[in-house]
RNA sequence: GCCGGUGUAGUUCAAUGGCAGAACGGAGGACUCAUAAGCCUUAAAUAAAGGUUCGAUUCCUUUCACCGGCACCA
């Protein structure tokens, strides 16, 4: 039986067009879903919007549509830009859906009632009548509304709240001891000194007359979920939690990868966890924080007219070339800042000038000089060909040995690829593919293959052999990462994705209109 | 205000108590299988001031700048 592996995006929020970073996010978690794919393991891949709120209910008014039209309108651009970049999740949750997301939003409610961790409590606040919600003093200018110009009224009104506080030890012991993995340790850092301060309880509900829109508090219809219970509970929704079977929640939770922006972070790792052990079940294994993505250094805005639109870049340059940007321009933890500029310099450096064109130059020496097939030289061969080791920066100094090209992928390439995807650092996982690009290129200098044919040709196909060899294994390592262009690149070397390395004994080239023009 | 982090080449990032590396971009060169790509060579940096040390970019202090979190005022 495979090992399962479950891992969710956040959900976004709908009152806007989806952005660059939320693409970053979903292609970050497709890079890990595929490759825990590749791995052997059944992997269930959620992401979902979360659609909920006063605020999604006033956007709805404004454009005149009833708010479930809204929603559905909105959501749909998400799920449209999780197709566009060939995005591989396996289920896609809205928090409206009332079928399937309110039974376990209810479910977890009643668990954490039933624990006695729900309790009312009359909240005191500033009302104002035009918002239909409460303000702090910071919306306000001369005591007034800045968006309507009202005095607030003060008004008393009873919410649920969840005692979270309680949870603050049990929370931080699972994050100090690994229970519950919080990547980068800065991020880590930042909140157990959060918990360290201690968890206050929080509010967990809205009087119905001021939220209609959202999940109802069951056995109180005068109230309706806040946010906490509503969106959180999405990742135990999807699998069925609350349903009459809930045979994918039993079988997938508890979630082994959760991918967050950090602005969410305290949600995740404190207000989660603490519904999670109140419901009795168990902890999420891992949070990935990544950060935000600035835009020639300036905050993306909808006022600054500077929002990059991942439909328009990938409309213009393609979906590939946009998940490239996306995970090995940008950190895979810290922020990143976008430009045009360095999107294209960097298309044309790595892409058309590195990947493209190393495919272009194997493929044509082999279709020249062995009629497009190239077949498994003995292994004797295959040792005679090494690399030049002043090149290869891994194995200096203490090693005098000369190792071929195969040899290297398998005990230094793929070695440390999987040791980054194990980091989550998919940065460097696209460094060392990178890497092992410039290598083979060096190589063909090295040995020349165009010269060394007409004097030893035996010896020129060992040489390209190791070269369709590395290109198999580009393909290979890069198929998390640029899914379609791994596929063209197989179907170039006329293999199958899946073949076994050490079965394959001979490659048929085929013509191909290069893989990535430059710009 | 409190806590934490960061500051290295034009840019993005490495590293180290003992000659500061890479990639992209720049400049030059030899080649030609290739998408005028690739390869080779090259210029170019430790925010500032003190301290510890034989030696500090690294450790300590201060200043400045930026980032994150928390809190407070409005």
């Amino acid at each position: 039986m495979a090992e399962k592996f479950y891992l969710t995006t956040s959900i976004a929020y709908i009152n806007s067009s989806p952005h660059l970073g939320f693409a970053k996010e979903i292609v970050m978690a497709d890079v890990l879903a595929r490759h825990q794919r590749l791995l052997g393991k059944e992997v269930y891949f959620l992401t979902g919007t979360d659609e909920h709120g006063a605020k999604i209910s006033r956007a709805a008014e404004k454009t005149g549509l009833p708010v479930e039209k809204f929603a559905d309108r909105n959501a749909e651009k998400f799920r449209e830009l999780a197709e566009v970049l060939n995005i591989s999740f396996d289920d896609f949750i809205r928090t409206s859906d009332k079928k399937r997301h309110f039974p376990g939003a209810q479910k977890m409610w009643r668990r954490l009632s039933e624990k006695g961790d729900l309790y009312k409590k009359s909240y005191r606040g500033l009302y104002c009548v035009g918002h239909e919600a409460f303000v702090t003093e910071k919306d306000l200018l001369d005591g007034k509304c800045v968006d309507h110009g009202q005095t607030p009224e003060i008004i008393e009104e009873e919410n649920y709240f969840f005692k979270l506080s309680v949870y603050t030890e049990r929370i931080k012991e699972a994050i100090v001891s690994g229970e519950l993995v919080i990547a980068p340790a800065s991020r880590k850092n930042e909140i157990l000194s959060l918990l360290e301060e201690g968890l206050e309880d929080i509010s967990f509900s809205r009087p119905a007359r001021d939220i209609s829109w959202g999940v109802p508090v069951p056995g109180d219809p005068e109230q309706t979920m806040y946010v906490w219970g509503d969106a959180l509970a999405n990742y135990v929704s999807a699998l069925g939690y609350g349903q009459e079977k809930e045979t994918l929640f039993k079988k997938f939770w508890p979630a082994d990868l959760h991918i967050i922006g950090k602005d969410i972070l305290r949600f995740h790792a404190a207000v989660w966890p603490g519904m999670l052990l109140s419901a009795g079940l168990p902890l999420p294994k891992k949070i990935l924080v990544h950060g935000f993505i600035t835009v020639n250094g300036q905050k993306m805005s909808k006022t600054l007219g500077n929002v990059a639109d991942p439909f328009v870049l990938a409309e213009k340059y393609g979906a590939e070339a946009v998940r490239y940007y996306l995970l090995r321009e940008l950190s895979s933890f810290g922020d990143g800042d976008f430009t045009e500029e360095k999107f294209k310099e960097s298309y044309n450096a790595n892409l058309a000038n590195g990947l493209g064109n190393f495919v272009s130059r194997v493929n044509k020496m082999i279709l020249q000089y062995f009629d497009g097939a190239i077949e498994k030289p003995a292994p004797a061969a295959l040792a005679a060909v090494p690399v030049n080791l002043e090149e290869v920066f891994i194995f200096k100094k203490e090693t005098v040995e000369y190792f071929p090209p195969d040899y290297l992928i398998e005990n230094f390439f793929i070695p440390e690829y999987q040791k980054a995807m194990r980091e989550l650092d998919l940065q460097k996982t696209g460094d060392i593919i990178w890497r092992l690009i410039g290598m083979l290129d060096g190589y063909i200098q090295d040995y020349e293959p165009f010269k060394l044919v007409k004097k030893d040709k035996e010896k020129a196909r060992a040489v390209l052999w190791q070269l369709a060899f590395g290109m198999f294994w580009i393909a290979r390592l890069l198929a998390p990462f640029l899914p379609s262009t791994a596929e063209k690149i197989f179907s170039i070397l006329g293999v199958s994705g899946d073949a076994k390395p050490e079965k394959l004994k001979i490659f048929r080239f085929k013509e191909h209109k290069g893989l990535f023009p430059r710009l």
